[in-house]
DNA sequence: CTCGGTTCTTGTCGACAGGACCCTAACCAT
DNA sequence: ATGGTTAGGGTCCTGTCGACAAGAACCGAG
């Protein structure tokens, strides 16, 4: 019985996974999610938080959500075990320090796993194909996009998590209107932030409201830039 | 390591559950959802098809789905056990007979569990309550509602699925433009059903298009019998 | 055989939400 | 001041969803 956790943060304005390398064999020197064994006398999630900061020094709070289970014989080459997949969303990962199993630690774009170009140990490839499409499935229902952002933030950040994720592009204007007055989804501070290098208006920053939390209205829009008056 | 099925269908318009009661200590004479310690050689699905087919005789083709772990130190008094919730549906349960472990098995209305007038063994009050909460939502995104009807149905006898599980009321000339137009959600045979013994027109009969699977876009109607035109 | 009663099916209408697009507001650099 | 850039607000259109009315197809009773 063992615990792996898919940490997902963003970076760079994209979508990125923290991975450590294995510093044991099986699978030494390949890539895999941090994870290992429960002990008995803790919970499914107090183990997977116990791991995640015990190999990476990160410490995922109250964010940890478990996802899937994971028995396939054969999937542990030493013996049969089966894995509680755990996600977790990170705004800035902090520290990242190596633990006592890994060899190193570091972030990696999720879509080298995605697309196959980089595969992981063990089955942990589908582990975080899987965390992810929850991910993308949760952004429509819950408010886990503001888990990926500071503890302030502008409506332009807010909305690159959704676009990074789902991979679309999102109407500013829309999207304000579909966040901002949902209840008490994101709530204004009153400040506002500073313009970037490249200008323009200062913008109002916001925190999060009742963060990852039932509610939240956000659906995709299917493209933008066309428009077909049949202008003949 | 352990697999739990909670297994879900209507009868007399209501959900019911599928429990044994069970023959053996712990909880010996309590009433539990079937299940069992998953061997080395199969995996996790593999392992719910066949302890729900050991202890209640039926067989739940490929309608198993994940849905949770549950690992609490305590759950079971003799060791640490954790056990992953499986989730079938059926339309006919068709023949129960009690497995060696059982001392029956038989089908209780849902609402016993849900509103706590029953209490099941171990933590499976939790998870029947988690299942239910599953299927309410997958309910709204896949066809899953056609695995809980006949080979062919009507649209009555489906729309009476949602209205059971979600507990609403649901107008049937809405539901059918919800279902019918939407790809080849439900597809019609030519059929029409016998009237029943009140009368009425004699229904379109149809069977399942591409069951359980994504697509399929029925929402919930928040109420029926109230319009207000503001007739002050 | 006609007449209600019941149920299925189609049609219509209004409210609302979502997407596209334009315009103004506020900042910076030159 | 002027142009570039981004934030925020407003408008129009269209598709969807809920409510409801009306027609269609069966039954049983008188």
């Amino acid at each position: 019985m063992t615990v792996d956790i898919v940490i997902l943060t963003m970076s760079e304005g994209r979508l990125h996974v923290l991975l450590i390398r294995r510093g044991e064999a099986p699978y030494q020197g390949m890539w895999a999610i941090p994870g290992g064994f429960k002990r008995p006398t803790e919970t499914l999630d107090e183990a997977a938080k116990r791991e995640l900061s015990e190999e990476t020094g990160v410490d995922a709070a109250s964010l940890l959500t478990q996802f899937g289970a994971y028995g396939d014989p054969g999937r542990d080459p030493r013996m049969n075990v089966v894995t509680i997949g755990y996600l977790a969303v990170l705004r800035d990962v902090g520290a990242i320090v190596a633990g006592t199993d890994a060899a190193a630690a570091s972030l990696v774009p999720a879509a080298d796993v995605l697309n196959g170009s980089l595969d992981l140990a063990f089955d942990h490839s589908w582990i975080v194909r899987d965390a992810i499409e929850r991910v993308r499935a949760e952004l429509e229902v819950t408010g886990i996009a503001t888990a990926f952002v500071g503890s302030t933030f502008t409506l332009a950040e807010l909305r690159a998590v959704y676009e990074a994720i789902w991979g679309v592009q999102l109407d500013a204007a829309n999207f304000r209107r579909s966040v901002v007055p949902e209840g008490d989804w994101v709530i204004p501070t009153g400040r506002r932030s500073r313009p970037g290098p490249s200008g323009g208006r200062p913008a109002e920053l916001y925190r999060a409201g009742r963060a990852w939390q039932a509610g939240g209205p956000i659906h995709r829009q299917p493209r933008a830039g066309q428009k077909e008056p049949a202008t003949s």
